[in-house]
DNA sequence: GAACTATACGGAACCGCGTTCCGCTTTGTC
DNA sequence: GACAAAGCGGAACGCGGTTCCGTATAGTTC
């Protein structure tokens, strides 16, 4: 995936993986991880052939689309950050966040299967969102609009079991247990 | 599997039925829950056509060793309750109980699959446990060796989650662990 | 106990999926 | 424009679940 060393990947490779990761986060959204490889080859107008080159395993491929993803989500804190008040942008990068939980549905239940293509990716998790959740939370702190006695890493398992326990309930459930959450952290602060 | 209206079953078929129960209970337990069908079928002595006789669906076949090996579980409590006093059969079966458990750890995943041959087995591990443990619990407190404010559902479920969730630390960590339950239960006896 | 039929058996065959292989194409370079 | 390296496509392989069907057998009837 991402290269480093003195070889330079060719602009056809390059579109490729591009176009398989953009290809293969579609089909498991719609279809879930389980979907077969051939369809994602297919969505991404490619050969099999050219999947396994660029992800020797399939798992390769899922892990690839969630970094990504966690990627794009972290991201966005900043983003957020910079266009609203620290409260609000808190509370909008949490719906944000939950959104992501939700598509992760199947990928929790490989995420423990074993597949040492999948060894690393927690840690990528926490490396990624509880900078990204840190920032913001501190920002909000500052700002007297939060209390100051929560850690991003608790805030992010809870908001991720919440959203995967609730999910069956019913659409906007998630939503509005984590608005809650969000009032919640509003509720104590510190004059 | 238990059949019941007019058709009688042929002695060779309800011989296969139980070599399969038993060949698949072996092989689970030796390669898990994913071992391949056809494993079975070999080890039992019998063509895969036989296999899905018996059971339609591989998860069938999964069901059935589950409430095969459940029955038997359950079906120990009332032996120890007979040749045991009442607190020493009920720590005694709540072991037997833990080694069950133990060899459970591939279905949990299994039970969350959404296969429909699975949706009957909690309702199935609730109906014959809980009986099974009420029995014991009524006659340990009855005898006054354990205390009286312990529901049987909520000890089965902690058993099942200290072993579940203890089993990476070590062997006999969960027997341990169930040791110290079972003395907690001992402890708030009400004279 | 021989004939007969419903029932059950075995395993080859089929299908879908992950993965590999390899002859052909494209890219980048001189 | 020619050449080699890098990359591509898709046929082919292996494996696992499931189906099919010709054959064998238990149980029954006379």
């Amino acid at each position: 995936m991402t290269e480093q060393p003195g070889r330079r990947v060719r602009a056809d490779a390059r579109r490729n993986t591009d176009a398989l990761l953009e290809a293969a986060a579609a089909v498991f959204a719609t279809s879930g991880v389980d979907a077969p490889v051939r369809e994602v080859a297919t969505k991404a107008g490619v050969g099999v052939g050219t999947v396994y080159r660029h992800f020797p395993k399939r798992s390769d491929l899922v892990a690839a689309v969630f970094r990504h993803s966690v990627d794009s989500c972290a991201d966005a804190a900043p983003v957020l950050a910079a266009e609203h008040g620290p409260g609000e942008a808190l509370a909008l990068w949490l719906q944000r966040y939950t959104s992501f939980i939700a598509t992760k549905r199947g990928l929790a239940a490989a995420l423990h299967s074993g597949d040492p293509a999948f060894d690393a990716l927690p840690a990528y998790f926490d490396g990624r969102f509880r900078p990204a959740l840190g920032a913001l939370l501190e920002s909000a702190v500052a700002a007297g609009e939060v209390r100051d006695d929560v850690e991003p890493g608790d805030l992010l398992r809870a908001v991720a079991n919440l959203c995967l326990a609730g999910s069956d309930v019913g659409p906007d459930h998630s939503r509005r247990m984590v608005d809650l959450l969000v009032d919640g952290l509003r509720y104590g602060v510190s004059p």
